[in-house]
RNA sequence: GGGGGGAUACCAGAGCGGUCAAAUGGGGCAGACUGUAAAUCUGUUGGCGCAGCCUUCGGAGGUUCGAAUCCUCCUCCCCCCA
């Protein structure tokens, strides 16, 4: 199976814009991009598909470039339902360190900006040198400008393609770049590079894209509780990441392990059979955690966080020491409570209800254990013997919800 | 510029003087069943000192014993005509 096989295999071409590409995506050798617009000071999940398959670019020998999009960050690319708020000057700078840093540690890839080079051009040169290139029609032809139509988009915005196409023209004149890679919602910034280029030089260059990837419902994947889970392990610890991907849909959890880890057909086949003789084993749920985990913060992490898991989901807290508590939940938040409070006002306090009324459907409805004791009284006082060696206590909500407060 | 319709809890959407903390559906959360899956069923979904009280129905005033419901002004959205 040779590369753009693998890659259909796994699902990840959608948009190609000349067939001519397979070949030399085959072949090796070709510099490519990848943009992402500095709109926080991490990557999250959402991201992570398409950085993934740069990086299986990089190992099929070509070689890739990321572009932070420190200028047209503060531009903001057109999303299909509303205008984006701007984000400070200072705040997209503070956001590309952080997305520098990561990319480069996480993926090993060189990073440009491209405010770099839009500092020189001067307003009536980007007109004369760019402006010319795009016919407004062309422009209102492309299908995110047409669904802001009737809601409306400033000019601001409905100009940021032009900016993406420059930056493609420069890349390929500058860095030789003749490939631009993303997801498919980038396909009209990405055909507007590739006529730019065509156009103002003759040059033949590509792009393609990959399918936006979704639960079984068809919504964006990649959200837990509406909240984006961090590649950031400060911002979304490993056990939260480990817990999500675990917990992936049985339909789906195969299409997920081709996305998302570089395990060969082989052994995705042999846990596709695994998930359907014996799922109760989720060995390849498991595995996908594993290798997400493993790949973005490394063996010691994911370790933790099995080891976590284990602790939490069997209920094995009696036996555990505070300095175990510590060492387990170090990358959680840990809130602290008083001692001697009602069991409400601790459920409210440790952030497992969001008010007592809530709490009092939660021990009404049997959800609640302390250290893996259920509580089932709502006048219980959690006093201090509670605690774990006068220190910790682990709040569990539901099956799958739990929450550590230590004494105050 | 003229005419008309609308803004209700997370979303959609009923209510059109008291019985409204506000129908119904979706979503969320929890329980049961399971495999930390899906589907299904059940409960729940403003807050609190919880058989009671407090704050909500775009914003500000007003009428009334009493307003989400009526009146005035303001803001925003949609439709039709020019």
């Amino acid at each position: 199976m040779n590369f753009v096989e693998d890659l259909k295999w796994r699902g990840l071409i959608k948009d190609i814009s000349s067939p001519a590409l397979e070949e030399k995506l085959n072949k090796g050798g070709l510099t490519f991009y990848i943009g992402t617009d500095p709109t926080a000071d991490s990557l999250h999940v959402g991201h992570l598909s398409s950085f993934l398959i740069s990086k299986r670019l990089k190992e099929a020998g070509h070689h890739p470039i990321l572009l932070v999009g420190g200028g047209t960050g503060m531009i903001g690319d057109p999303r299909p339902t509303a205008e984006r708020a701007m984000i400070s000057k200072e705040e997209v700078k503070k956001n590309f360190e952080g997305l520098k840093a990561q990319v480069e540690r996480l993926f090993g890839f060189e990073v440009v900006n491209n405010n770099d080079w839009y500092k020189d051009i001067n307003i009536i040169d980007f007109l004369r040198d760019y402006g010319k290139y795009f016919n407004v029609n062309y422009m209102l032809d492309k299908d995110i400008i047409r669904r802001r139509l009737d809601t409306g988009i400033t000019y601001t915005e409905f100009s940021y393609m032009i900016l993406q196409a420059l930056d493609f023209k420069y890349l390929h004149e500058n860095k030789g770049v003749d490939l631009q890679c993303a997801g498919s919602d980038q396909w009209g910034n990405i055909t507007a590079g590739i006529d730019l280029i065509r156009k103002s030089t003759g040059d033949e260059v590509f792009g393609f894209t990959m399918p936006l990837v979704t639960d079984s419902q068809g919504h964006k994947f990649g959200k837990s509780e509406g909240n984006a889970l961090w590649l950031d392990k400060n911002k979304t610890s490993a056990y939260k990441l480990y817990q999500f991907f675990v917990n992936v849909e049985d339909s789906m959890v195969i299409d997920y392990l081709k996305i998302y880890t570089f395990l060969p057909k082989e052994e995705i086949e042999r846990l596709e059979k695994s998930n359907k003789e014996q799922p109760e084993l989720r060995e390849a749920h498991k595995a996908l955690a594993k290798e997400i985990i493993t790949f973005l913060h490394g063996k010691e992490e994911y370790d933790r966080a099995i080891n976590l898991t284990e602790h939490l989901f069997q209920n094995k807290f009696q036996d555990l020491s505070k300095q175990d508590i510590e060492d387990l939940f170090g990358n959680e938040d840990i809130k602290e409570i008083e001692a001697n409070k009602n069991i409400l006002d601790v459920l409210v306090g440790v952030g497992a209800a969001s008010s007592k009324r809530e709490a009092r459907e939660f021990v009404g409805n049997n959800a609640i254990s302390i250290n893996g004791e259920k509580i089932t009284d709502m006048d219980k006082v959690i006093d201090e013997t509670m605690f774990i060696e006068g220190s910790y206590i682990v709040v569990k909500r539901g099956k799958k919800n739990n929450y550590i407060a230590k004494m105050k």
